[in-house]
DNA sequence: CATGAATGAGGGTTCATTCAT
DNA sequence: GATGAATGAACCCTCATTCAT
């Protein structure tokens, strides 16, 4: 096999595992297992197991970064919603793939990831930052409000679902809870308009 | 040294380590050695590592449900203020336990602590749900919300706390924030007193 | 409890234990908690592990040897034919004691039992060989035959029946086969008399 | 070193380790240090310790079982008769291989190659009880007796002879009385000759 | 007579990694 | 690009034993 195809499979099957067993679990004989080779072969491909974690972890948030980069269509308002939305329904999902993402805090402190992972979620704040940005320009969110603010609590919902999946407690804190989260935050920063509230003659 | 006082030793010991290396990192020779005994001693005080591990869980989720008893004084609303206030200054010191209650997600799936977890904080919720009820006996917050719901919503902002202070991204969603977002959500539920909405001539 | 009895008790418990673990299975943690005491308490009253099998050895020779003097009527043909019965029958039973004096071999080289089991045992064929010399004394028993050697079959019978419990195979090597063996033997040290052999006139 | 070259240098070093300690005594740490390599590289040949002992326990019962059928030559009665003084002649030589079967007894029940070993020693009184069967066809071994039962009777003179060579008694129980042993049990199946039995007048 | 606390030695096993092939 | 063989470090855990109390 041709070192790209096989790259992407080794982190692909790291995915995989690190979503079943968590970052400790996956280790260098259960990845190399699971795709089919010996132990020392992912070493032609990594330097090492970090590398490995490192690029599967880079996988996935391009990954869900793609995911908001996806939803163009609709008032920014409408966009965070359907990216929540959107988010509450791969957790429900049997994709394991979303709370992977959040193994890697599981990781310890010793594997460093965390910095990482640290770096890369402020890019995903960013990017969420920037929808609501452009919703204060066109009027539709309130100004003056700090967009970044607003980014991290959309965060919080999506970190609570995944804990609470992560946690066996998806039973308490279901999708119709994460549901009023996101409109709670939604309503506080949308912008009054015409219908909503009438003029007081 | 007797056998209470080892034991809370051996408990105490585990939380620091836990705080600092994570769960995985904390081996029994690690603890051990901060102990002071050697690795076969701990067995004469607990059946295992995993046992150490959950009485340390144990003790951290007790120490969080104390923390919230403690705040007896004002209206429901203010002891909500209070918990959540305190739970940023925790973090934002440097008493490392309350991440180490976070950790315990990141022992993986294979130590078999998660389920625990996941109980004890169902029982951390239905405590701050009480508090929302008394709110909504005495007339302070709005009926007809779900106690359930905002319970969840003030953990959602404390674990964020959490996973961004673990992720050493705390610069970013410092204690300001926190407190917007706690001002949130007690705003939505705090009910209307004559002084803020004054009689419409 | 008096010394004594706590003495026997230890050594009743240790026949137990070895018949169902072995001699390397049965630890001193085994014992002890068997025994309903701490590990410590035994070294009250035996110098070390060592010296506790030793005892239940003995004891196990001395049951054996017992049970060989038991026997005391009928010519010493009939005597040899009903020792050997009776280890048929213990083994058959759910008395393991009998195969815990087989454990002992079990213990391997490195417990430095075997050679006290070695001597005990010659002792056990002792006591056989006698009763054969008894035999010849009065005429019932061929004379000119080696006692040891008879002694040495029979025992030889008993542990095969032994071996075969142990290993699980005794449904191979039953109580039938086993008289078999012994008939056998007994047949060729029979000494011929009137009836059997009439006069050719 | 290869892989099947080292698999049977390990399998062949346990088997004198065993010989010598005992199965409770042939640690890992034994096998590795006498093998030359590291208590881990063990791994890379077999899945752990159980599996190195079952395979030495499968070599040793091949190796008797391809004894048996070494020999060929001669009458079904000269050939038993053959093969039980191989046997005495193994267990008087330094060749401590032949009582390292008799050890895997001595592992205790809770190794779990009791069952192993007694299902295998099945097989190897199959083979005895083939050639008494033999006999029996070309009628030099009385008809009618139960083959197995003589296979059983060589069996148990075998043995014997082992656990008397295990006790450190071999002195009292030497070659010449397993002999004498022997040829009982031979003389008792075997069918009379003209030459032997002169037709009465 | 017994305990509670601790120890040193050693058990089997897994891990990430290296290196010659 | 991959393997097979091996390593050193570390893992959790159990053992028989000791000693102050």
């Amino acid at each position: 096999m041709r070192s790209p195809e096989r790259r992407e499979q080794i982190v692909e099957t790291t995915l995989a595992l690190v979503a079943k067993y968590g970052v400790p679990g996956t280790t260098l004989t259960r990845i190399a297992s699971a795709v089919g080779v010996t132990t020392p072969a992912l070493y032609a491909h990594f330097a090492n197991r970090r590398e490995i974690l490192l690029e599967a972890l880079e996988v996935l948030i391009r990954r869900r970064s793609t995911a908001h980069h996806l939803v163009t269509e609709g008032a920014p308002l409408e966009r965070l919603r359907e990216i929540g939305h959107r988010h509450s329904e791969l957790v429900a999902s049997d994709d394991t793939s979303v709370l992977a993402l959040f193994e890697f805090i599981a990781a310890g402190p010793e594997e460093g990831l965390r910095e990482t992972l640290g770096e890369r979620h402020l890019g995903l704040l960013d990017e969420l930052a920037r929808i609501v940005e452009e919703g204060q320009e066109d009027g539709t969110i309130i100004r003056g409000l700090d967009p970044q603010q607003i980014a991290w609590m959309m965060v919080s919902r999506a970190w609570t679902e995944d804990i609470a999946a992560l946690m066996g407690i998806s039973h308490a804190w279901n999708q119709e809870r994460s549901n009023q989260m996101l409109e709670l935050i939604l309503d506080s920063i949308a912008a009054p308009t015409r219908e909503e509230t009438p003029p007081t003659e």
